[in-house]
DNA sequence: ATATAGAAAATGAACGTTCATTCTTTTTTA
DNA sequence: TAAAAAAGAATGAACGTTCATTTTCTATAT
């Protein structure tokens, strides 16, 4: 059999304790050491999954921000009208600060903090395409002039 | 005379230090060394002017939060109507994120991560009061209840 | 006016701690 | 049994803060 032993679920636990600490503490008040004591873990294990604390939060961010987009666009497709569209993303996108607060939180701060590589960056904004498609549509049309003043927000 | 030796310009240049680094590098990532050396300052001078690196940023956060919402209330006052209020905010703060972007993106990275203390976090939401004024203001009037949706997301 | 003494301010070096990462050894897996 | 995974201890660098010393300021006495 092919080598897959590492553990997907020592994987998903380190995720999980980066966003539980970096949540409470910040990215860099939180130690590795605490991060592997939280997943129950050595440190040096940490290093069998990622390259370093850098790779690590960066895995983590494209993990979340995957699963933040996956939701907001879950109830949306494209022969909506525009305004549709909007709505339904706007819902799901309010919806996933309630439900999934801890995840919301962890983007706020990734997005708003030069903890996260550029080249990260770039990578979770790939996954909102849909709704820059959205917005050139929305400008095409001509319509919702009013509503990009609150868009600007977004 | 008395003793107000201290330099209100080099506590000035630290404040905006601090901004600048922190913006640049998060706050855990700038040493107090760096801070000390944009604003032409010996480390230990730091101390004659803060408690500590935490009383810093948590200073330079009240100075800048104040600022703004001075700023944000600039063109307002109690006689406007609601809707006519709301809107005249929102451009001064849209204003704000254009022309004192530095400023705003500090706040930002204070408002979405740990890295304020409680104590001074509360300190810096009573400057809002005027805006939490306007939010009662319009829902005793019962009005504009379509605009709370977008709202919820100041 | 000037010189000077005392206090406040400023400095650079030093201290002690913390932390990311690596190294060596042990355990697990196939 | 051999190779991968995991562990805990060790390493070296970085940083916040403090210490001992020097510099600057100001208020008074001449």
């Amino acid at each position: 059999m092919a080598a897959l032993q590492k553990s997907i679920d020592k994987r998903n636990a380190l995720i999980n304790a980066t966003i539980e600490l970096v949540n409470n503490d910040g990215f860099h008040a939180t130690p590795m050491s605490k991060i592997a004591k939280m997943a129950c873990v050595s440190p040096a294990t940490i290093y069998l999954y990622f390259e370093n604390k850098q790779d690590l939060v960066n895995k983590t961010y494209i993990e979340v921000k995957t699963s933040y987009t996956a939701y907001a666009f879950a109830t949306y497709n494209e022969t909506m009208s525009v305004e549709e569209g909007f709505e339904v993303i706007w819902k799901r996108i309010a919806d996933f600060k309630l439900k999934e607060s801890a995840n919301a939180m962890f983007l706020a701060q990734c997005d708003n903090t030069p903890m996260i590589d550029e080249e990260s960056r770039q990578e979770g904004i790939k996954h909102l395409q849909p709704l820059l498609d959205l917005w050139a549509r929305g400008k095409k049309e001509g319509i919702i002039k009013p509503l990009s003043d609150y868009m600007l927000y977004a």
